[in-house]
DNA sequence: AGGGTCATGTCATCAAGTGACATCACGTCC
DNA sequence: GGACGTGATGTCACTTGATGACATGACCCT
């Protein structure tokens, strides 16, 4: 991250994010699959962080409800570090590749939340749609909480954003 | 296409597929901007039909209904050629590659939408909010129209899907 | 005939990945 | 303590994607 805030993403090679580190190109291939992928070593965890609070949530709640407290969890998971979310977040909003990586990781949170709810014997194309909405909602949310001035809270606005979503789609 | 569908996208070269169609490589990249990019080529004139529709809608109507009038468009204009969608979707999702560049279109569309609904004077909020959401119903739908045995018409499924996202959210 | 523009080709070069093999530090076992 | 296996790293060679610089040739306009 260091090297590619300094210098953005594109102008930094691979040989020197390595030096850095005191390492050898080929062994930085051996961590990471590709040159992006550095950045996203945390989604792992994320994604486990998440489907952990989907299961524990009680068979009673309904799918929306289960992807609300899966985004919880992710709130207070990423709700402190604010302003490392940030210098994060404008190094991949100014690369094209990194914003790519970004929508996968995404995806997989979309498929891995979609999984978890049809193991909650949600049904199929129920499962992907509130995944999937779910995943708008986080999406919108956090973008909005790292680009406001005053830390509101990640996890206030999450649930602010669903209440929204519920009000349009309830309005159309 | 013919090549990516033969041997897969990785194992082809940029070299061949200019072979094919009697040019150079560095001609194919003057062309496309690199070997994913020729895949989806459509993708800008989906985008032109999606915001004519978005725009030809009643300014009375409510953000999801201008949404679901743009998700028609998309839906007349991609549900013929349902063969050559399946074709083309098979390649995508045998490649990670290609399916981060189809995942960035799609965002694309829904910057689009969303650019489009605040022109209509929507608050921006509900503006980015409306739009993925509508994205993550084209996705779906479109993959199930792509999946199922027989065609029952993508519009339809578009439809089908966004009363389900209704239905979703209403019982959170 | 001359000049301008556009598409293409050629050449050189860089950086991202990847496979094959060597090396070195380590812990284990006899 | 020495032989041995294992895992992490380095070195080297190579392929491919991508880009810049320059040349060439077709076409059109005056």
């Amino acid at each position: 991250m260091e090297l590619y805030v300094e210098r953005g993403f594109e102008q930094t090679t691979v040989a020197e994010i390595a030096q850095r580190a005191g390492l050898t190109a080929r062994t930085f291939f051996r961590y990471f699959a590709d040159k992006r992928e550095v950045l996203f070593a945390g989604s792992a965890i994320l994604e486990e962080h998440l489907i952990a609070a989907l299961e524990s949530t009680p068979a009673s709640a309904s799918p929306m409800e289960a992807v609300a407290a899966a985004l919880d969890a992710a709130a207070t998971m990423l709700g402190q570090r604010r302003e490392f979310s940030r210098r994060r977040q404008s190094v991949i909003a100014a690369n094209a590749e990194l914003r790519e990586r970004e929508l996968i990781k995404m995806a997989s949170l979309s498929g891995a939340l979609a999984a978890g709810l049809r193991r909650r014997g949600v049904a199929d194309s129920d499962a992907s749609l509130a995944a999937e909405a779910g995943i708008a909602v986080f999406r919108v949310a956090f973008e909005r909480w790292v680009g406001e001035p005053t830390d509101r809270g990640l996890a206030t606005i999450m649930r602010e954003s669903l209440e929204q979503l519920k009000a349009l789609t309830a309005a159309s």
